[in-house]
DNA sequence: TTCTTGTATATTGTATACAATATTCATTGC
DNA sequence: GCAATGAATATTGTATACAATATACAAGAA
């Protein structure tokens, strides 16, 4: 008989605790600078010490958490040059990815975004907020299921934490989101023109927007102190 | 009184035991495809399970250890995929960090760099290749520190170690030095001379060039096979 | 008060213990 | 002989124990 994979949660504790860490993060429900206690978050997500540990481990491999010798785990710090350099890095991964990724779409997944771009202009307020959201983590899957490269993959979605984690407060989300839209809307006709050299500029041109957006958030929030939690 | 630092030793086990095993894994002690096995580290290592398993989690995170759940940690296999996956996201990570560093070695740094490529005219036989990889590993290393780029440096540690692990065998060691030696210099003078154009454009032919030889290599050896010991 | 200094407490880094799952290997049946 | 089965063994994943270090806080000196 076939092997029927029953696939009954291969996931370990260290897995789960992982990610769910990683979510406290990205939702900021841990700020930046904040303390990781491991005695805390294990009783916090009922288990053991071990699998947090392996959990803060990873993330500091990630580079979302910072380890100082004997005193432990925290959520790293931002500055400005932390945001820099980290929109320069993504444009430079993401830009390699879309290249790589631009033909190698089945047409099966370019009608499917073309109908979530449908959706984005037919809703509005909190449905277009909504939709936006789901088109732009598309998009982004998209580059990264068909740029056909295992390691630039896990890259990516690093990168993308660390953006995630680095965008810690959003005033006008409506705004925020049209502005998006438009540019990945652009940037997605290009590629499915096969226009690559329109492609890259725009793909450049929104990572240095997004980058100067946050930037300008960030020097409102936090002018004249260094660093968030640092 | 000024903290006069007295910086004795910081590092942890774990970060002993990742450097020493990482050691094993470039050094082919370890080869690809082969388990390895915790409790056999730790005696080998003279140390618990703990620090062993918090180097391969780690090791993991890097790329050149697979964990399968319940079956403990393996060496990477390696295959051709692999090998241009790893050449290519090299030559994006690399190119953009070559570009960054441009203009922004200092005088000192370039003198000694020119005298290391001095040494390597001087040089032959056995000398030439000690000459050349104190070169290879200055010039990569002088990338690195004046990228200006925190986590694209971790990156390029990263990929050097993947590359390294891969580099399986090498027959003629003096050729290679030879052809790497030609193509670094050309590279550095470009560097140096501030010609971005011709710089990316030779160091994209460079690292095509190790590719393709890495790949040749591994074809002459392993006709047939699908990948080593996957 | 403010700055030391010492002690109690808490937390980390590592070792060990233990339960659950893989692997090994001998035995059985064909 | 070879595949299937199952007990014995080994290894992993997680919990706990323990020693070393850091933190917090209280008491005393400047």
């Amino acid at each position: 008989m076939k092997d029927i994979d029953f696939e009954l949660d291969q996931s370990s504790f260290s897995d789960r605790v992982y990610n769910a860490i990683l979510e406290l993060l990205i939702n900021h429900r841990i700020k930046p600078g904040e303390k990781l206690s491991e005695e805390g978050l294990a009783s916090l997500l009922q288990v053991s010490r071990t699998p947090v540990r392996e959990a803060l481990k990873r993330l500091a491999s990630d580079g979302l958490v910072v380890f100082y010798p004997r005193r432990g785990a925290y959520a790293k710090g931002i500055s400005p040059q932390d945001i820099t350099e980290l929109y320069e890095l993504r444009r430079c991964l993401e830009v390699f990815a879309a290249r790589r990724a631009v033909g190698n779409i089945p047409e099966k997944q370019i009608k499917r975004i073309n109908l979530m771009i449908e959706s984005c202009h037919l809703a509005d307020g909190g449905d277009f907020i909504e939709a936006e959201l789901l088109f732009d983590r598309e998009i982004h899957k998209t580059i990264n299921t068909y740029c056909n490269n295992t390691r630039l993959k896990e890259m990516l979605v690093n990168v993308d934490h660390l953006a995630k984690f680095m965008r810690i407060l959003h005033f006008d989300r409506e705004e925020l989101a049209r502005e998006n839209f438009a540019e990945h809307e652009n940037i997605w006709r290009a590629m499915i023109a096969r226009d690559e050299t329109l492609m890259i500029r725009l793909l450049e041109e929104h990572l240095d927007n997004r980058k100067k957006c946050l930037l300008d958030h960030f020097h409102m929030m936090y002018s004249g102190e260094e660093a968030v939690h640092s």
